[in-house]
DNA sequence: ATACAACTCCCCCGATTTCGCTATTTCAAA
DNA sequence: TTTGAAATAGCGAAATCGGGGGAGTTGTAT
């Protein structure tokens, strides 16, 4: 028996939800509410096991919701229902500790499978939100733009060195050379780079290049 | 009708979903293959609308594969097909470009499915898979962990100007106050950070707080 | 053979930075 | 009221940095 908990302030959705999982088999639920207001004494009196959360709501929203459930009860499920699909909300409901994502034109069985998949440790979505969430998934990962200055491989070397924290006399140490031939490659640097001292440089190759 | 092709080298599957393809009603299977030493011609030439890529073949793996053909054709849209949960394999697909992720274990039925979701433009999982999908989002996400250096609000300021490649004259005309003043805040902010340099500090700034 | 890019080195010189130490004012906490 | 942190400001000296110039050596490409 999946103990279910709705919170959705649309009253005829938020009835039919309690409707369909009270007479579905398998599921029971614990109450059904249209706001968040008393939400937190109401967790931990009755724990449910998975928490059926709409995204706009008077007063709190169901972003936030989640992520205050997430934090003190770790172990309840929150399956968003919504009809929003945009990015920002998709983003912000994962990082709030969503466990699935479903669009409100999704059929009861769907609501009543994606319940069961979110009980077992799945993360039920539609198919479109996960494109959203894996093109979400590269933009957040790959924005690895190393931008390139025409350095020279020593040139590299020495803003590496540079990056570090070392001095001229460190770095021409370092790469075996006198330190006058260091300044010339850190002048050249400077006027690939257009800039014009150490500490603009470190933070332009960290910035987008090189780390 | 949607244009489908099958890679997987296990003789007996690929028969099955070719079968299964060509029975079906609005597919077509246009080409089964056992590994993907041809793919690249063979693609160029009938331009399915959804690949079917198994994970573990002969040859090249159906990653490095989907890689090459998001490369070349970023319109086809690739469904992994495997056995493996394993997460470097489901963050190597994402990151190789796949449109889908679902497991062996689908029912024919859920097949025909996923590929009518890829070819719709959404990305089909696995609810197991999701989760994992979700979890390898917040894990490559959160790791903006801010180290507290207690630097006082002014010797904040004063280093986020020292980043922005300002010499001290600058800040000090900036913050209205002499140079000298500067001097002093930098020298705590080196005591803070400990480090001795400004390059050092611009580092440690941008790498592990704030800018 | 002649360029050209990359790497090397040297000198001069002024500006900037770094490291000492001291010291006052203000403001909030003890 | 005393204490302490934060911000302010100053002085001095050594070191480093940044800009300017010129110049020699490779090696590759034309």
């Amino acid at each position: 028996m999946i103990r279910t908990a709705i919170f959705e302030d649309n009253k005829h959705l938020r009835e039919t939800f309690e409707l369909m999982l009270n007479t579905a088999d398998g599921f029971t639920c614990i109450g059904a509410y249209s706001d968040c207001s008393e939400m937190m004494g109401y967790l931990e009196v009755f724990h449910p096991d998975v928490v059926l959360m709409d995204i706009e709501m008077p007063g709190m929203n169901g972003i936030d919701a989640t992520r205050l459930i997430k934090q003190h009860f770790p172990k309840i499920n929150v399956l968003i229902q919504t009809v929003f699909a945009e990015d920002e909300h998709i983003f912000n409901a994962i990082c709030a500790g969503a466990s699935g994502y479903i669009l409100k034109s999704t059929t009861p069985d769907d609501y009543l499978q994606a319940i069961r998949d979110v009980h077992a440790g799945g993360s039920p979505m539609t198919p479109g939100i996960a494109r959203r969430v894996l093109e979400l998934f590269r933009q957040n990962l790959q924005p690895a733009a190393p931008k390139e200055y025409n350095l020279t491989p020593q040139e590299k070397k020495v803003l590496q060195l540079l990056v570090d924290g070392k001095s001229y006399k460190l770095i021409a140490a370092e790469l075996f050379v006198a330190t006058d031939t260091i300044k010339t490659h850190i002048s050249s640097i400077y006027s690939k780079l257009h800039v014009h001292s150490g500490t603009e440089a470190v933070a332009k190759a960290i910035r987008d290049k090189i780390v």
